[in-house]
DNA sequence: GGCATATAGTTAGTTATGCAACTATTTTCA
DNA sequence: TGAAAATAGTTGCATAACTAACTATATGCC
């Protein structure tokens, strides 16, 4: 391997691998052991609706990072479970907007509350300064390759 | 949504979705411009193995942080498309040696660029100190989890 | 008004991931 | 020594990701 290659590029794969795939690993596990048969994917599709009620599937291409058919299949599976409807718009018959049923509801506060409870688990140790220096820096990674 | 509710959370997005996402997606589309038919995963494979040649499955688990089925079928591809061999090892007949062919070598030179290439774009405007922090902080997330 | 273009969403095909269950081989230890 | 436990790898099943190609609706503009 010559010299002097890829030295920065060991940090991608930290960043692709180790800490987001722990996390990922873990907080599933947690849902897992609660009971609660949803995946990481489903629920961070449940998170932003909870922030923001009937987004359309584009919006949630936007905040979730996934492209089109992703979003479709993840809420295909989040419907037949009896979490979220998909309702026609009113004003625009090209678009649907994805809303929560009670069901989904139901799951907002334990889920949340495990994901709290992973995410005090991961940054046990971490002070504040420099979990904001990694959510600039991967900010601006994003940013930068966008 | 509860009010406190997942503050520190949002960081889970962040390192789960964004960045490692961007990077990820920008190295796949640098390959393909590239003519290299190979997926980024496949890449990760030969990446460990241009470091040290001629692991077993279970090491290269280990070191890209997946199970032993998906090295299985990462294994089965590269070896599929010619750039990997099985090889029983001579001192444990339950291990598989992973080794490279000279095709995967001959990838070697020009991936490890493109890599580069994508690194320096999406760590544009970084600097070192907080790339370290960065480095060490995802590493403690992966410690504290694992 | 009507055609070209853009946008929202779906479907099909390939690859990848995680879990559980399985086979084969090696190690442990009574 | 021989049975139990541990380790390496594979297979089957379900979910999820990306690309490309597709349908339906809306917008822009002559």
């Amino acid at each position: 391997m010559p010299n002097n290659q890829f030295k920065r590029g060991e940090l991608y794969s930290v960043i692709n691998g180790m800490a987001s795939i722990a996390v990922a690993r873990r907080l599933q596990k947690n849902f897992r052991q609660a009971g609660l048969d949803i995946t990481i994917e489903q629920w961070s599709i449940l998170y932003h609706l909870w922030k923001e009620d009937c987004l359309s599937q584009q919006e949630l291409c936007n905040r979730t990072f996934r492209d089109k058919p992703s979003i479709t299949r993840l809420v295909d599976n989040l419907e037949k479970q009896g979490l979220v409807n998909r309702h026609p718009s009113p004003t625009d018959r090209r678009i649907n907007l994805v809303c929560l049923t009670p069901a989904a509801q139901s799951l907002q506060e334990l889920t949340l509350q495990l994901a709290n409870a992973t995410m005090e688990e991961a940054l046990t140790g971490i002070n504040k300064e420099e979990v904001e220096i990694v959510k600039k820096v991967l900010q601006q990674v994003y940013d930068n390759l966008k």
